[in-house]
RNA sequence: GGCCCCGUUGUGUAGCGGCCUAGCACGCUGCCCUCUCAAGGCAGUAGCGCCGGUUCGAAUCCGGUCGGGGCUACCA
């Protein structure tokens, strides 16, 4: 290995939105690019238009761009090693494929799909390895003829060189498998598509690709993959490094998939949770920068990312934790930062006009301190603002709420909280504190927590809410007034 | 079946031969604070899969075993 500069891509084949085991691998061939200063290269392995539609492409761009991600080559931002979806590169592809068959690296094969599922059948009953048995590797000119003449189409095959391949994978360590075990495997599919398997390696040395950064998924490809650069006359010192990076499994114990719903990348943005916590939360699973920091930023993890440091096993993702750490990036955010990135979420539930009027806004910088610390996804914003938001005609009491705290026992509390903020002078919560705690606690002789429950239900309508006296005076005097008229009106009288 | 990878509390991890009567975080339990819920503080809970070996000494090294996972496509 030379020390040119580094060249690290994350190619990912979006056959649906990115989810996070992707995101994570997108994460760490990121911080390994920034750490050594060198290039991050994206690419879309588009190979297969069955599967991969422009919808997902652009669903992975603007996940790879929501998270920070920024990439220096690749859709969008354009490079010298251009284009960077592989749709756009089938000229490559077929240069290649014609060389390699000209070099005897590669030979049709005439197989149907058919007949090989017959064989592999075979050779697994007979317990033999179920690969591909190699038939049409030296078929003469006579017998393609023949096949031709009968209308296959053939598939192009690479042949597979004899011997063992060994790499150090730079995550795992040294890696030996023997050829004999890799069959030769299809690089161009009977219609003429290349496959992955091509593609793939192509690019990578098109490129100038120097580390690979993966799923251990694609393991025991590897071999593959390196028989391919070295028939394109790679150099062993200029191959690239392999890196691959262990899975991550949902709660279950299973490996990540659609039925666990929230899977996608865009699933997060959706339910409130913060780029920041979701790439701190992504590199903690099977990274660690050591001794025991783990709340750190995207430029605080290029800094100390190294593969020596990644995890060799499987990690479970886990919600619980995912959203405690996104409970701290919400904290740790500036104020007014939270308030701007409350406000998207209040206009998707419909809380607030495009842009939000005044006392909307007024409402939302003024609420936003009050809930920022209890705030686990922004989305709590919905329930925890929406009574000071919605207009009297929308206003409701949760009924479980009011079957517990708006009964006839409660209408002293209530009875005694209008005509003291009635009374009160200026509608500031420091005011209203005193006046509800001198008429409820002092005069009446409640518990604190008994006064102030009925009144957070008549008032927030929920028996959880952000801190009452503040959210009265948000609310105004008017309207708190007429909630708590309203829940007396609709208490039956003991 | 074959080949390959992996194995520290429930979860994520620290640990890279003695500093470990195994640390941190999440979770869970209890207490404190308290207008609810959070946040915060304090305390508790639970782990080196198993068996051998190397060594004065092993979570750390080696072998085996068991368990989990991946690959075995004209998917990636």
């Amino acid at each position: 290995m030379t020390d040119k500069p580094v060249r690290v891509r994350f190619a990912p084949s979006p056959s649906g939105d990115l989810h996070v085991g992707n995101i994570r691998t997108g994460l760490y061939s990121w911080a390994y690019a920034r750490h050594t200063d060198g290039t991050f290269v994206f690419r879309i392995e588009d190979t297969d238009r069955t599967r991969v539609t422009d919808e997902y492409i652009h669903a992975a761009i603007e996940s790879m761009r929501w998270l920070g991600l920024d990439w220096d080559e690749g859709p969008e931002v354009g490079g010298p090693y251009g284009p960077y979806l592989q749709s756009e590169r089938m000229d490559r592809y077929r240069e290649w494929t014609t060389k390699f068959l000209a070099e005897g690296h590669a030979y049709h094969c005439y197989c149907t799909p058919e007949e090989l599922e017959e064989r592999r059948e075979a050779a697994r009953a007979a317990g033999l390895p179920p690969g591909y048995d190699g038939r049409c590797r030296t078929l003469t000119a006579q017998e393609r003829g023949a096949f031709e003449a009968a209308g296959r189409m053939p598939t192009v095959r690479f042949r597979m060189p004899e011997g063992t391949t060994r790499f150090t994978d730079l995550v795992r360590g040294e890696v030996s498998i023997e050829n004999r075990f890799v069959p030769d495997f299809v690089l161009v599919r009977a219609d003429g598509y290349p496959l992955y398997t091509l593609a793939v390696a192509v690019d990578d040395v098109l490129m100038e690709i120097t580390h690979v950064i993966r799923g251990e998924d694609l393991l025991s490809s590897t071999p593959r993959q390196l028989a391919v650069y070295r028939a394109m006359g790679v150099a062993e010192d200029d191959l690239p490094r392999f890196a691959h990076l262990p899975f991550v499994m949902g709660q279950d114990n299973a490996k990540l998939s659609k039925r666990h719903g929230a899977i996608t990348i865009g699933w997060y943005r959706q339910h409130g949770f913060l780029p920041e916590a979701m790439c701190n939360y992504l590199a903690l699973l099977g990274w660690s920068p050591g001794e025991d920091r783990e709340f750190f930023s995207l430029p605080e993890m290029a800094r100390d990312f190294t593969l020596e440091r990644v995890n060799r096993n499987a990690a479970r993702f886990d919600m619980k934790k995912l959203e405690a750490m996104n409970g701290d990036w919400i904290r740790a955010l500036d104020p007014a930062d939270f308030a701007a990135r409350i406000t998207p979420v209040l206009q998707t539930a419909g809380l607030v006009a495009h842009p939000p009027t005044d006392s909307e806004q007024q409402i939302i910088e003024g609420g936003a301190p009050l809930i920022q610390e209890r705030t686990v996804r922004l989305t709590d914003a919905i329930d925890m603002l929406g009574f000071l938001l919605v207009d009297e005609a929308h206003f409701s009491v949760e009924p479980e709420a009011a079957a517990r705290l708006l009964t006839p026992e409660s209408r002293p509390a209530l009875e005694a909280a209008v005509s003291a903020l009635y009374d009160v002078d200026r509608w500031v919560a420091a005011n209203i504190e005193r006046a509800l705690r001198t008429a409820l606690v002092d005069k009446l002789g409640l518990k604190p927590k008994v006064a102030f429950s009925p009144v957070r239900v008549a008032v927030s309508g929920r028996r959880v809410s952000p801190p009452l006296f503040e959210s009265l005076e948000l609310l105004g005097r008017k309207r708190t007034l007429a909630r708590l008229n309203a829940a007396l009106d609709r208490i039956p009288f003991g």
